[in-house]
RNA sequence: GUUCCCGUAGUUCAACGGAUAGAACAUUGGUUUCCUAAACCGAGGAUGUGGGUUCGAUUCCCGCCGGGGACACCA
């Protein structure tokens, strides 16, 4: 028997095949295999329970007969892993020693583990839209959001094996221009791209606009008009326009850069200014989209909320009665691009929960638009992600009061780093300090954001955003450090010094192997719903497990069978540290 | 008002209907002639509220209380 990558998957494969041959089970039944608290087993299955409810049998009887069955296919090697029936009917599994043993030895890179991984998503095409920034803002901490969580979820969906594309489908064509526009007129400014000012001059032209707007209904009609205007083509808003774009990318590129992002597309909302009209024409032609109050508008009869009977109604605007082209319409618009242009099997939308409703509109009357047209829907998926608050418990905005600037929280960030490091590692070279400081700090940052569930809102905290301890990004490079640390002092590299390794033996080895081998069950939640903090929290207790390991078990001993498992263990453990570390954006580091 | 999301130790967060609700910070007791102590080992401390479904509920359903978001031409 080959040694399987994921038992888990494996043996819910097992468990399904053998149940019709099991009086009261069939076909349909469900192993519900899932990891298990490490104190009864490595996996359990609770199907059996359920299932006996509905043949009305024992459950206990029942998951004693599924057992048995599993046992007879003799695909079970029970000196690798040993099943037991427990508790209501649970059938535990336990991985033994010789089994974790071969398993260390078998998947021993990130090659083996991208080709395991492949399974999940292999030959799948993939477009993922983030960050996708407003233009002419400069970027506050709400946007460390779309730039962390979008990375990592990018990166996990190639690492499975998709072939990906990283679309930063940015806003650069709504009325947030208009305002724009309007308030650089109003003050006769005029914009040098070259000037290191250029971003905050803009910024602040964009909230006196902001304000303007707001407080006057008319001043809201000019700017609209501006919008319409750099929409059909006039020829200086269009140069302003362009000037506009160049400096807000620069200085996105500039935040970019720091985070190790890189988009292979920016296909804006601009982008899609000649597509929109297709959009118009098919969705009337197929009778779905309909005159209301001048706009051009869908409904979806078919869900209460977005129906035209809602008692408030919220109908998906897709041209406004100026004519002009919004959120809506050139998101339809990309749909279609992504689908015949890109082939996308999967569009998978990064932005914040604010936007739930929107994307829910679109997946909707996308489908409709599609099924219309005779055209293949890819899967869609909004991954949101909470707000980050304010002291107020209200978003932190651009448009009220001064949020803290990215760049800010990055250089304070590494400040802090830089003097820590400084005072552990006095004797490097500074410029070796500062870079490791950079990496810490940034660490730290994404982390923090990504350690948590995307979806809750969580408070600004200068302490929180900072720390360095506990479950933080520092916590889990350290560990690699300290790995690394054995081998250098080794004069070898991770991988060598394995031959004649033996199977885990002390409790602290084999709760470490234990945990190696959770990766892949690791993987497989954090693209379930495509929730990063799965991976984090898992990084985080393999980095415990080697804290204890470390701690208990010398590795640097005579006994050239213990100091070679041990050395294995060591070099899995980092090397699987390094690669989940790189899943989330975080590069490790040699020393810190 | 309609609707969506959320409510778990002092704090910040986990828990795909499963076994004794798991961590981190903070509090507190201990560990270093030995591979980086940014570490390790231990202690105390929690499911807003009232019902329901279930063998089993933090998880699903209903009510209430509390916080946040969206709701006609912003994205």
């Amino acid at each position: 028997m080959s040694v399987w990558f994921n038992p888990a998957r494996e043996l819910d494969a097992l468990l399904r095949k053998v149940a019709p041959s099991v009086p009261g089970l069939d076909a349909s039944f469900q192993p519900e295999l899932r990891p298990s608290d490490p104190r009864h087993a490595d996996f359990q299955s609770n199907g059996a329970i359920a299932a006996a409810k509905k043949a009305k049998a024992n459950p206990r009887a029942l998951a004693t007969a599924l057992v048995d069955a599993v046992k007879a296919t003799g695909e079970l090697d029970e000196s690798l892993i040993q099943v037991e029936v427990a508790g209501p009917g649970f059938i535990n599994f336990k991985l033994t020693p010789k089994a974790l043993g071969a398993w260390l030895r078998e998947y021993r890179d990130e090659s083996k583990w991208r080709a395991g991984a492949s399974r999940i998503m292999g030959g799948r095409k993939v477009v993922i839209d983030y960050p996708s920034p407003n233009t002419a803002k400069q970027m506050h901490v709400g946007h460390l959001r779309p730039i962390v969580i979008g990375e990592a979820v990018a990166r996990l969906i190639e690492f499975c094996g998709a072939e990906l594309v990283r679309d930063n489908h940015i806003g650069d064509w709504g009325t947030n221009f208009g305002i724009l526009i309007l308030a650089i007129k109003r003050a006769g400014f005029q914009l040098d791209a070259k000037s290191p000012t250029a971003l905050e001059d803009l910024e602040r032209l964009y909230k006196e606009g902001s304000v303007l707007t707001k407080a006057d209904p008319a001043q809201l009609d000019a700017a609209r008009a501006e919008l319409a205007r750099l929409q059909q083509g006039d020829a200086a808003s269009l140069a302003l326009w362009t000037e506009i774009v160049a400096v807000s990318n620069a200085a996105c590129q500039r935040i970019y850069d720091q985070f190790g992002l890189k988009t292979d597309v920016i296909l804006g909302e601009s982008f899609y200014r000649d597509k929109v009209d297709q959009v118009y024409t098919e969705l009337q032609s197929a009778g779905l989209a309909e005159e209301s109050e001048g706009a051009l508008v869908m409904w979806c009869d078919e869900e209460p909320r977005f129906s035209r009977h809602a008692e408030t109604k919220m109908p998906f605007i897709v041209r406004k009665k100026d004519g002009s082209s919004n959120y809506a319409s050139t998101d339809l618009a990309t749909l279609l691009h992504r689908t015949e242009h890109f082939k996308a099997d999967e569009i998978v939308y990064v932005t914040d929960g604010r936007q739930q409703d929107h994307f829910q509109q679109l997946f909707l009357n996308g489908a409709k638009w599609f099924r219309a047209t005779d055209r293949k829907l890819p899967r869609l998926r909004h991954v949101w992600f909470g707000t980050i608050l304010g002291e107020d418990g209200k978003a932190i905005k651009t448009k009220s009061g001064d949020p803290v600037r990215l760049q800010e929280l990055i250089d304070e960030a590494t400040e802090r780093a830089f003097t820590a490091v400084t005072e552990k590692n006095p004797d490097l070279p500074e410029a070796e300090r500062r870079a490791i400081a950079k990496s810490i700090g940034v660490a730290a940052l994404r982390y923090v954001d990504l350690s948590s569930n995307r979806t809750m809102d969580y408070s600004f905290s200068w302490t929180k955003l900072l720390a360095f301890e506990g479950n933080t990004a520092p916590y889990l490079m350290y560990a690699v450090v300290r790995v690394r640390s054995i081998f250098r002092k080794n004069g070898i590299e991770p991988g060598q010094g394995e031959a004649g390794a033996t199977d885990p033996e002390t409790p602290t080895e084999i709760a470490l192997a234990r945990k190696l081998l959770g990766f892949t069950a690791a993987l497989d939640q954090a693209l379930e719903d495509l929730r990063p903090h799965h991976l984090c929290t898992y990084l985080h207790e393999l980095a415990a497990a080697y804290g204890a390991f470390y701690a208990a078990d010398s590795v640097l001993v005579d006994d050239p069978a213990v100091k070679a498992r041990r050395l294995m263990l060591c070099a899995r453990t980092t090397s699987i540290m390094e690669c989940g570390l790189r899943l989330l954006g975080i590069e490790p580091v040699e020393r810190m």
